[in-house]
DNA sequence: TTGAAAGCGATACCAT
DNA sequence: ATGGTATCGCTTTCAA
């Protein structure tokens, strides 16, 4: 491999200037950059991020992650994956700080990212979908913090990564899953947190377009849980008396899904119903053992959180800019035997 | 983070020192060993990876990649994810040389492992299943070398590491997802390489595990296609031909998917034919949005190749030794929507 | 505009 | 048995 100091020999000069070349800090003659930069390309000079992380140190990188707490489930792997990651680049000397916050309160994560600017070189969040988060990152971004959005996306935002999953897709997977497991005639009833959050939205409209104008499959109601599993519980209750037709359940959000299923289990129709949701979750993982839920779509929960954490670390340690924009993981399909 | 010299500068000794104690060198009184080993337990030290990997690059550790030649087609993927991370792995300094072999000789493999025996560190290996080949593993890990398994492993080779699918459980889900896609009866043609293939058998196992005694589910046939798309042609010919009653085909390994598929789609009945497969090699992936493959089972080839180079990688350079010897991949349902 | 030197953390080697 | 020193590749700082 070649280093900068070869190259430097080569042209001449020292290793300080092919640094200020090969890393645009000016003060360079242009004929020897010229020089510098061709040399390199010729001999296809790549830096050796061992060196770099070990120069980066001295700077003291910090990432901040901003999360809701744990009363979602799902976040659970995400978390994990997150702190795994971040204990593997501690003994790189990059640090992490925590800030979790309870509900989806918009003053109390605008309040967080304010006393953080300062302190941080990256962000990992994510963000409740307001206007006011949005100019809020927007500022970090502009005092040139590093800004990546997990498992939820916010488009007003100016130049940041993102990572997490498909949603429309993760609709249409679903819907293309069900069509396989059952001929029809489907009367489906399809619960989801709140039409509110994008992502949920996305995914109901990709399960529309697959179950397009087919008579076979008709959506006969929608009930919002708010990702919660008593609102859930009640609701499907109610759906399953008010229509008793309804014969398959998709759960669109994992927030309120055990509710839901609880809620199918004590219904004398339970035998009948055919239950696909997303994420799995234990509770899930458990009623997929037993029978009761056939499906789940599978988010790679684990990936997404180290995934942000990669792309966190290889920019502030060794100053590679990551190669796309949106890192969108798969929706899996899984069964009790492939979980 | 804790470093070797903060420790010697504590213990009142020089970074030499602690580093023997560290790393078990020897040459220490027993009583500074001690004092340094309970210091550096105190402190949490880890040891930094971008410091251990700038020293390591001086020993130029090399990696040899020993596989079956790209006549298979699911190593394509296999191939280009260990392509990708020897890539970025060689920008840290380490080497990797490439064996690729046309078929499955065992001579020649055996050949191979003589000839770089003294010139690598590591060895990635897709191995023949024979004692011979095992026997010269053993030889090589007896010498010090570092060996990883991949996609197939040895059972008689000591102390070394796997990275592969888990066989039995694919045949388990591919088996759970027919029945959940047709209600019966089913006639199933089923197709793999051959029963010599380890593999092969255990998925076949698992597949006849979850078929169990159900009535609803008969293995009407069974053909070895020695993973050769024109062998698969004309056998599943005939054997849709003989058998007018089959209704599914389940093919357990992609080597020969193509030509089976091919009879298939040029049968009168392939209306009536539900087509299971391993693999989205690219044929695959065609038929599946053609709509006349029903789903595929995905075993993370890419994961597979970044795994195993990943793990010589932080055994060479980073001195970290591997938390398990086998790391399986998941087995997840592809079908056309989420591909 | 440029070069020289120190330093990041771990290791290997030589001298004691 | 132990310490000192040079080295890996890169960045930063200071001096010229």
């Amino acid at each position: 491999m070649v280093t900068i100091k070869q190259i430097a020999d080569l042209c001449g000069v020292s290793r300080g200037t092919v640094d200020r070349v090969l890393n645009n800090r000016g003060n360079v003659k242009p004929e020897k950059r010229e020089l510098i930069l061709e040399m390199a390309k010729k001999l296809h000079y790549r830096p050796n991020p061992a060196g770099k992380a070990l120069a980066a140190q001295k700077s003291n990188p910090v990432v901040a992650v901003v999360l809701p707490s744990k009363s979602i489930r799902f976040f659970d792997d995400i978390i994990d994956a997150l702190e795994k990651a971040a204990r593997k680049y501690e003994s790189y000397g990059m640090r992490t700080v925590w800030h979790t916050v309870r509900g989806y309160d918009v003053e109390e994560q605008c309040h967080i990212l304010d006393q953080i600017k300062g302190q941080i070189n990256a962000l990992i969040i994510n963000p409740i979908n307001d206007p006011k988060i949005a100019a809020k990152l927007n500022e970090l971004i502009a005092a040139g913090i590093f800004v990546v959005t997990i498992n939820n996306d916010i488009e007003q935002a100016s130049t940041h990564y993102y990572v997490g999953s498909d949603y429309v897709n993760g609709g249409r997977t679903i819907g293309a899953l069900l069509k396989m497991f059952s001929p029809g005639p489907c009367h489906i009833g399809v619960v989801l947190g709140s039409l509110k959050i994008l992502g949920h939205r996305h995914r109901l409209q990709g399960l529309k377009e697959i179950l397009g104008g087919d008579p076979q499959y008709e959506i006969t109601a929608l009930i919002e849980d708010n990702d919660d599993d008593i609102s859930s519980y009640d609701a499907t209750k109610n759906l399953l008396h008010q229509h008793p037709d309804i014969n398959v359940l998709l759960i669109l959000s994992s927030g309120g899904s055990y509710g839901t299923c609880r809620a199918a289990l004590a219904s004398p129709r339970k035998d009948d119903l055919l239950i696909l949701v997303f994420d799995t979750i234990p509770t899930t993982r458990e009623m997929m053992k037993a029978g009761d839920i056939k499906a789940a779509i599978y988010q790679h929960p684990h990936q997404q959180g180290q995934k942000a954490m990669q792309l966190v670390f290889d920019y502030l340690v060794n100053g590679i800019v990551p190669d796309r924009e949106r890192y969108i993981m798969n929706n899996e399909i899984r069964i009790a035997e492939n979980m």
